[in-house]
DNA sequence: CGGCATCCAGTAGGATACTG
DNA sequence: CAGTATCCTACTGGATGCCG
């Protein structure tokens, strides 16, 4: 740990930026964030949708980061009371503003990767 | 690891998507890659600028993420002949086509954190 | 059906000291 | 000035099995 810059005037703006881009990449930045909200921008879906529409994720990675979607706010979770049980994840409106967010990532990934 | 989805119509654009996105988030997804990345858009830097101007990153780290940045393209190191030695880092092209991006992931975490 | 519990491996990231 | 080298921790993600 090394002393701050304290004469650059630019600092406090930069860290807004960083914690800005902290705060989005750390919402969306999840091994399989990306493509259960990427999913979801299609509409609804149950969970055994989900698991099985994203290959190779194993159940226990799905429900964590369904969970942690959820914690920020990005999903919601609507648990319906029938036998047997049905679960449904939808996009929150925040997790709806997201949506050109993520079209960008794709698109810039799609055209850069070799 | 389970049977994949092989009805569903829409996969192969959907994996596209993942993958893209995945790449994207690859790349700029570093603990300290954002930080440094915008602090580029202004322009080019000194390692040690970079070094002060980002709090309470290690010189490990700071080297580790700026080599990953310089292999996949996004940013240029040039290094001069000179006693002391000096070394500046700037946006390649590719590096500069994130701009849009960064400024959208930085506006919706400001925006969306609480 | 839609999970949770347990255990485990790999790696991203960090602290500290040293160098061409 | 601009890095390496070494060692270490913690967290992410995975395999497998059980449950309401």
């Amino acid at each position: 740990m090394r002393k701050e810059n304290s004469t650059n005037t630019l600092n406090k703006q930069q860290i807004d930026r960083d914690c800005g881009m902290s705060y989005t990449l750390n919402a969306i930045g999840g091994r399989w964030k990306p493509a259960i909200l990427f999913r979801l921008t299609r509409g609804k879906m149950r969970y055994s949708e989900l698991r099985d529409s994203i290959a190779n994720v194993t159940e226990r990675m799905l429900v964590l980061q369904l969970r942690e979607l959820e914690k920020d706010g990005l999903i919601k979770r609507i648990v319906y009371a029938e036998v047997p049980p049905r679960v449904e994840y939808e996009l929150t409106d925040k997790g709806n503003s997201l949506r050109p967010i993520l079209r960008s990532l794709s698109d810039w990934g799609i055209k850069n990767r070799i």
